[in-house]
DNA sequence: ATGGCGGCGGCAC
DNA sequence: AGTGCCGCCGCCA
C-alpha cells in the first residue's frame, strides 16, 4: 500500500473533536522524520470531505497551513472547522476552553 | 538516478 | 517568549 494510502487511513482514526499532529501521524505510518511528507500528502488529499485534513495541527501549537485545492487563505477556514469540531483555538494557537494548552 | 520541493520540527539566537 | 535557520525524507519532473 502506497505511503499516502496508509497515512489517510490513519488520520481518519483521529476522532472528531480530537486533531493529530503532523509529526505524530508520520511516526504512525512509520516515518519519524516524514513530517514534510505528511504536509504534502494533506494538500494532494485526494478525498476532500473523507479524510479530515483539517484535523492535522502543528507541534508547536499553530494550526497549520490548509489548501485544499490549492486555494489559498484556508487557515482561517481550518481553524473554523477546528473550532466547530470543539477545539478552541485563539490567535492561530490551538487552546482547551480554559486558555490552557491543547493536549495531543 | 539526481535535484528540487513541501500545509513541518527542533534547536539556536 | 518570539523569530529564524537548518535539517530530514519521500514524490515528481
Amino acid at each position: 500500500m502506497k505511503l499516502d494510502e496508509r497515512v489517510y487511513k490513519e488520520l481518519c482514526r483521529v476522532p472528531r473533536g480530537k486533531v493529530t499532529t503532523y509529526g505524530a501521524l508520520a511516526r504512525a505510518v512509520g516515518l519519524p522524520n516524514g513530517q514534510r511528507i505528511i504536509g504534502r500528502i494533506m494538500k494532494n488529499n485526494p478525498y476532500p470531505g473523507i479524510v479530515p485534513c483539517h484535523r492535522v495541527v502543528r507541534s508547536d501549537g499553530k494550526v497549520g497551513g490548509y489548501s485544499p485545492g490549492g486555494m489559498s487563505g484556508g487557515e482561517m477556514i481550518k481553524s473554523a472547522m477546528l473550532e466547530k469540531e470543539g477545539i478552541g483555538i485563539s490567535g492561530g494557537k490551538i487552546r482547551d476552553l480554559d486558555g490552557s494548552l491543547f493536549e495531543f
